[in-house]
DNA sequence: ATAATAAATGTAATAATTACATTTATTATT
DNA sequence: AATAATAAATGTAATTATTACATTTATTAT
């Protein structure tokens, strides 16, 4: 900020307190349908509703930090992908104080996170169309996000984040449908997804999905470029 | 967020404090290049250095409204375009106190502005290659909110707000020769921008850079839609 | 009447997107 | 061993969007 400290008028005393929250937006991909974490509070009160998973901003993080810290703690994971999403700072958001939260989304790969921990925590993974109510303004940012998320998707390859290190192009294919909410044509996505260039091919099959099986492909970091990855239909 | 209020264990009680303050980064266009508007400290510590305009958000406003707050104190000028950028909240980066701010750009029709009310809170509309060196991470932010500026300009229609509510094309071709930091085909650009149908053409010509004069048009907000708005360049 | 100035315009070549159906590899069943 | 079932993989033609590029037009000043 631009004023005078340790001054008579100091802009720094006696400031009006707002408390800091972040709130992590967490998804995750089954193969099937998009997935959010969230967790059933065990306290009151409030108890026995869902929320997303959050926490009050620390004297000695950033809000970067503080999300990660959040994330390792209640799915074990480091290294995960977090965006600031916006943040929330309505007068009356939170009946028991002023206090403003910074959202962050994240994407991690379900089948990574750390299951005891998460159970630990009273934490969830919910479809996203099965979404209980949230409380506070949890479920608008829910909602911020997934736009959030689509518009990412439709510029950006982001979603390799949801999945595996290996993945079929099916799988791939699955995702962009469920982030889009709409079919997509197979020949034409996958033309333009390998048009970009930025995934590798492996020989190796997983038949998990059909007996003809379906080749592995892995996303190559070195050539993933600025190019825009535009999904108009 | 999520835990118990009024209880023993209560998140809301004894929180480390973290000051919140919005700055707002302030965008003109004056017909030739892209501006900023900043202003000049006239109080220690830091007299004379160039800041963001900015304050602490109050207890009974949220961001939104604190910046509009402040870009009414500074400009007279209500029913500004803004938006949120980010947040900043490095521990450190505010040797005075934790604080954390949350950006916000606008753009503004310049001419518009109240010169007065500028002048007498010492604020200056800077060319954004003349920028000069700002207090603590705010240069930062004019970097991001330019890279956003450029972001989403690609891809929506932004940028009439910086213009008058009548403007030539030429004009707007020279306002995205600004953001974009980049020469563009006239043909290729009026085709473009016509062909999405949001502009009103007047049968008036606005004689002031040339002899036969250029028609004047007025967007239409009516039919604006999502229909992308992409400059590949 | 002429020169000067910036605005307005068109077309052909290339690239990207869309719409659309069949073949292939494999496993399970008979 | 042959057949049925399943999901993966593939190609092409039509349409649409983008790019590259130069001349004409309207007006004012000389």
């Amino acid at each position: 900020m631009e004023f005078a400290k340790n001054q008579q008028n100091s802009w720094y005393e006696n400031k009006e307190q707002v408390l800091v929250a972040v709130d992590c937006i967490i998804f995750g991909f089954d193969n099937e349908t998009l997935k959010l974490l969230v967790f059933k509070r065990e306290i009151q009160p409030l108890k026995g509703s869902w929320s997303l998973i959050g926490s009050f901003i620390r004297q000695n993080e950033n809000a970067n930090q503080a999300g990660l810290r959040i994330l390792k703690d209640i799915t074990g994971l480091e290294n995960i992908f977090m965006e600031e999403l916006k943040t929330y700072s309505a007068v009356d958001r939170d009946p028991g104080a002023r206090c403003i939260s910074i959202g962050q989304y994240a994407l991690i790969r379900i089948d990574e996170n750390n299951k005891e921990l998460v159970n630990k925590h009273g934490a969830f993974w919910f479809s996203l169309d099965e979404l209980p109510e949230l409380v506070l303004d949890h479920n608008q940012m829910v909602k911020d996000a997934l736009d959030r998320l689509r518009e990412k998707a439709r510029f950006s390859p982001i979603g390799f984040e949801l999945l595996p290190k290996y993945f079929t192009l099916p799988q791939i294919q699955t995702l962009y449908e469920q982030i889009f909410q709409k079919r997509l044509d197979s020949r034409n996505f996958r033309k333009k997804l390998l048009s970009l260039n930025f995934l590798k091919k492996t020989e190796i099959k997983d038949k998990s999905s059909s007996k003809k099986g379906a080749y592995l492909y892995e996303f190559d970091y070195e050539k993933e470029t600025d190019q825009s990855f535009i999904f108009k239909g």
